[in-house]
DNA sequence: GTTAAATATGTCAAATTTGGTATAAATTGA
DNA sequence: TCAATTTATACCAAATTTGACATATTTAAC
């Protein structure tokens, strides 16, 4: 995929990237931070789901809102891996499906 | 130990715990959670010292600066896991090490 | 001991993230 | 279809985190 390519499309779901960097290029850590944060997303989704739990109930259980969740499930930049790793400790997320995340 | 006393403990180091719960406690989320930044500081100050680098420097690679180095190593509360993520990425971190600091 | 380099600590304005609220859109079940 | 539930999206003030800077303390080398 061409660079620019792929900035749009990062730019389009609100990931910022550096303007001023050397290259436009996305880094090795820009590139794996991001594809760490939607994996989380991700399993946070299907985990919350196969606990028969509804964004709202969960939104509960971490003290938080179900708009907030729903963010978090959607890969949303303007979230924190912080709050995805307290849900997933939430949900009581196995160790080794968090590994399997690892870039 | 008594609950007052590792409430009085964590907040002598500067970690907020939430004093409306129903239990003083720590709940296993805030405990993992902790537990894990910790670990992650922990390794990110013997990583970065095992590379000769020096915390100024370092800064320099994150665009951060020396002072936030010196916080995430020292395990502040008010630093993100994203940057201290980040910062280990940036640090070419093996998988295998940050597998074993989950908890 | 002196000096210089490295690290720790405190502060702050700016930027980002937060939970909450409102509401739109989608999904579900009858 | 249609009403109820669930999820997505937009917005906001409050809270938190940020890099930067100043300065204190520690460490290292001589």
């Amino acid at each position: 995929m061409m660079d620019k390519k792929k900035q749009k499309k990062l730019d389009a779901a609100g990931w910022k990237v550096g303007n001023t960097e050397d290259f436009l290029e996305l880094t090795q850590v820009e590139s794996d931070y991001i594809s760490l944060k939607i994996a989380l997303s991700k399993h946070l989704k299907t985990r919350r789901q196969s606990l028969r739990l509804t964004q709202k109930d969960f939104a509960g259980m971490i003290h938080s809102s179900q708009s907030r969740v729903a963010k978090m499930e959607a890969g949303d930049p303007g979230v924190t891996l912080d709050l995805l790793v307290k849900s997933l400790l939430t949900l009581k997320t196995p160790k080794e499906d968090i590994e399997k995340m690892l870039p």
